[in-house]
DNA sequence: ATCTCCCGCCATATG
DNA sequence: CATATGGCGGGAGAT
């Protein structure tokens, strides 16, 4: 058995003899491998997978063996490299087969060399995995390996059987910005702390004793569905590998890449790692054997990452000795890239056929390719503004006299024309879509209004318009807290009520001087646009059409799947979601609601009863928050350099959004107290409308999801909670009283230190470039907002890195790099 | 001893 | 049904 088991084994090693003894071995063992590994052996992996480097680039090359030279580890490395100087690459594949020649990670090196990290449109290539698996020597299953967690970063894609297309690193950007949006909506960071936490308050303790705190930190025991985070376009082909199930390794990568990229900084322990991915499935008892399994896995993907250089290895040290741990290493994930990234890809998309290039535009066109009609996908945070406006409009114009209620509209308008401008555009592109759509159908293949300011931008075919889309409109939707775009199809019948409404404080005069003159850009641009497409603007702003729209069929909303680290929360937006749903339910359903902001090919919610794609029992909203308070109505806005530095997008995609204000200059600067509002007086009297403000207002990030904010802000000061919100996760509800207390154990001030106090601290220590090879820098973002850590070369070429103040005050880590 | 994680059995999914 | 996938965990190399 063993013997067959390793047919390659054996054929490759032509000098090693195999004169082991492995016939006496039981079936069911590893092989005992040929002993010892003569120092002499010129084969290692990291040779080998410097070999596969230097046949790239000659001067990594030299890099690499510089760097092997002062690297003090390499020892034998010398020699080794001597002797394998006369060997024929041939003989290379056949060496010695230690073990770790035939590591997941060298497999996926080998794997990655075949294909370019950035294949363009034309050399679209596709994998074979019968090929593959004999070119490389390998067991099949190790491919699957790899691929299942390429596929995580849709870097590939699987077609059929046995036939994969390769995406290379086109949709990287993409993908890691869904994914830390979906990282910042599961709280990651806070159930990272609560881990953190319990760890140290019973790392003395006989263990054993299950903690309900940590039930109930993991809230919702409920079954996080293992999603997996899709991007357009790039959705699972050949609707197979949906089967929902049997995605674990590409979910389980996806979420250990989240973890990643919610922390700061950005080091994840495999221990904590597992912890959470194993506390997401079914919040039971740490098995142990159960968390083994997930350790093992994890490394399985954390060697194929490792590959791909997006993390790298380190050691955390902290007083109970040294943990095993990565370190995020690709490249940084910009809150707001989309517009740059559009712009960027769409050279590589200029070819005409733009069939195989990932762009955004491509992808907005492309969502959905085959059959358009009922395919809506939506983000859910239109959609609830767009039900909060219908709400209240309804309302309001129920009873048109009210002067409450018509000041009420005026006040919203006014909030909303002042705060989502973000949503504006969206808005406006809804128009643009519903233009497209309805008016030239064609022009859906223009660029989208993003794009217009780009004159470089290729125009794209008007072949590109799927048919489909004829009464669809494509829109893209950028997400305000992560910048991730969104495509969007909306009926024209929805664009016509947003769009009817959107008058009312599209054009407002925004009087308030606010942060960088931003907001003036953006009201330009807006302004610009108006009146470019005014014309056509025209025939959708027909304000009795929203009257008539009473009655039209409403989209019905799915519930979000997302659990809820905080019960009290979901209640809180449950209510809210329940309301609006209680009358949309009967109506027709002209768009689907993803849960938690996904994207998801929309063969998953076929025939407008998406009601498949998430259980409507749950109803929280988990996606409200913000890591960053953000407020364009506070006068004072401290702004660092560089988070204004991530802001290079095109003028009027820069929101307020990425305005970084600490809690407590909002506190201080009452956000109501803005000459803009000051202008409208209401009455105190609780308005149906304030559930739409405070909805907008948590939204938007401008108070935490736990705070109401009064019908009448002028009257009362918006009750803003001092509390800092923890982290990203941000999700305190200080209206409830035991997660109040939960938070509370944090003490120490660490609940302050959330991402955002760390990111403004002047004082914090920026990464330094380390004298590392290019490669390895390559993604690094030089001085990144993230970096809190202060880290130290150390003569043995490892770094120190102390870290976790910011979490755990009083514990002290180190990493160690190998 | 602990950390890593390869190997391949076998349950499932797919076609 | 034959194959393709991939969950899973034993236990062996690496350190």
């Amino acid at each position: 058995r063993n013997v067959l088991k390793t047919p390659l084994k054996q054929a490759a090693t032509s000098q090693w003899v195999l004169t082991e003894r492995q016939s006496d071995c039981q079936p069911l063992t590893t092989p005992p491998k040929p002993k010892e590994t003569p120092p002499a052996d010129p084969w290692t992996p990291t040779s080998n997978l410097k070999m596969l480097i230097s046949a790239a680039s000659p001067e990594i090359r030299s890099r690499e063996q510089r760097k092997q030279l002062s690297n003090s580890s390499s020892e034998v490395l010398q020699a080794k490299h001597c002797l394998q100087e006369h060997l024929l690459s041939d003989e290379y594949e056949k060496s010695q087969p230690s073990r770790k020649e035939k590591s997941l990670g060298l497999l996926c090196h080998k794997f990655l060399a075949r294909y370019p990290d950035y294949p363009s449109a034309g050399q679209k290539s596709y994998i074979c995995l019968d090929e593959v698996t004999e070119e490389l020597h390998v067991e099949r299953r190790r491919i699957y390996d790899i691929v299942n967690v390429l596929e995580s970063l849709h870097m590939v894609s699987r077609l059929a059987r046995n036939r994969y297309v390769w995406h290379g690193r086109h949709n990287l950007p993409q993908t890691l910005q869904a994914l830390k949006k979906v990282g910042e909506e599961n709280k990651y960071i806070q159930q990272i702390q609560m881990i953190k936490k319990r760890e140290y308050e019973h790392e003395f303790d006989a263990d054993g004793e299950r903690n309900e705190e940590m039930a109930s930190s993991f809230g919702s025991s409920e079954q996080s569905e293992m999603s997996f985070v899709e991007l357009p376009g790039v959705e699972f082909r050949a609707a197979s590998v949906n089967g929902r199930k049997y995605k674990s390794l590409r979910v389980m990568s996806q979420k250990f890449v989240m973890l990643f990229l919610v922390s700061t900084p950005q080091i994840v322990s495999l221990e904590v790692a597992a912890k959470i991915l194993i506390g997401e499935d079914q919040l039971e008892d740490l098995d142990k054997s159960k968390f083994k399994t997930k350790i093992r896995r994890l490394y399985d993907i954390a060697n194929v990452l490792s590959s791909l250089k997006l993390i790298k290895k380190v050691h955390v040290t902290e007083e109970r000795g040294r943990k095993p741990a990565f370190k995020w290493t690709g490249p940084e994930v910009l809150p707001n890239i989309q517009d740059t990234k559009l712009e960027a890809t769409s050279t590589t998309c200029s070819p005409p056929i733009s069939e195989s290039t990932p762009s955004k535009e491509h992808c907005s066109k492309n969502l959905f390719p085959s059959k358009g009609k009922q395919n809506f996908t939506r983000h859910s945070s239109l959609i609830k503004l767009v039900k909060s406006i219908e709400n209240d409009r309804r309302k309001i114009q129920s009873a048109p006299t009210s002067p409450v209620k018509i000041s009420m509209y005026l006040l919203l308008s006014l909030f909303l024309s002042h705060i989502a401008l973000l949503e504006i555009v969206f808005i406006y592109k809804i128009i643009w879509g519903l233009i497209c759509s309805e008016e030239m159908p064609l022009k859906c293949a223009l660029p989208s209004p993003e794009a217009v300011p780009k004159p470089e931008a290729p125009q794209q075919p008007l072949g590109a318009c799927p048919a489909g889309h004829s009464s669809v409109s494509p829109v893209l939707l950028p997400h305000p807290h992560s910048g991730v775009s969104y495509a969007i199809y909306l009926h024209p019948s929805q664009a016509h009520t947003v769009t009817t409404y959107s008058p009312g404080f599209m054009l407002q005069p925004l009087p308030c001087a606010n942060a960088t003159g931003i907001k003036s850009n953006n009201l330009q641009v807006l302004n610009k646009i108006s009146t470019e497409e005014g014309d056509n603007q025209i025939a959708v702003a027909e304000p009795t059409k929203s009257l008539a729209a009473e009655e039209r069929p409403e989209m019905k909303s799915e519930t979000p799947t997302q659990r809820c680290l905080k019960r009290s929360q979901a209640l809180q937006e449950n209510n809210l979601i329940k309301k609006r749903r209680s009358d949309e339910e009967s109506l027709d359903i002209s768009l689907t609601f993803i849960p938690s902001g996904y994207l998801i090919p929309l063969t998953h919610c076929t025939h407008g009863s998406k009601a498949d794609c998430s259980n409507k029992e749950k109803a929280g909203m988990c996606s409200l928050q913000h890591p960053a308070y953000s407020s364009p109505i506070t006068g004072v806005i401290p702004m660092t350099a560089s988070e204004l530095k991530t802001v290079n997008i095109p003028a009027f995609h820069i929101t307020p959004l990425n305005i970084m204000v600490s809690p407590n200059s909002i506190a201080a600067a009452p956000v109501l107290s803005n000459s803009c509002l000051n202008s409208s007086n209401t009455s105190s009297a609780q308005n149906p409308s304030s559930s739409a403000l405070n909805f907008m207002l948590q939204h938007i990030g401008l108070i935490p999801a736990g705070v109401q904010v009064p019908a009448n802000p002028v009257l009362q000061h918006v009750p803003v909670s001092s509390q800092p919100e923890n982290s990203s996760s941000g999700n305190t509800n200080v209206q409830e009283g035991k997660v109040s207390k939960n938070i509370l154990h944090f003490g120490h001030g660490g609940l302050r230190g959330n991402t955002l106090v760390s990111s403004l601290q002047p004082s914090a220590p920026k990464e330094p470039q380390e004298p590392q090879t290019i490669t390895e820098n390559f993604f690094r973002t030089p001085g990144g907002p993230n970096s809190g850590s202060s880290l130290s070369s150390h003569s043995d070429g490892t770094e120190r890195i102390s870290q976790g103040t910011l979490y755990i005050p009083q514990r002290k880590l180190e990493v160690l790099e190998d």
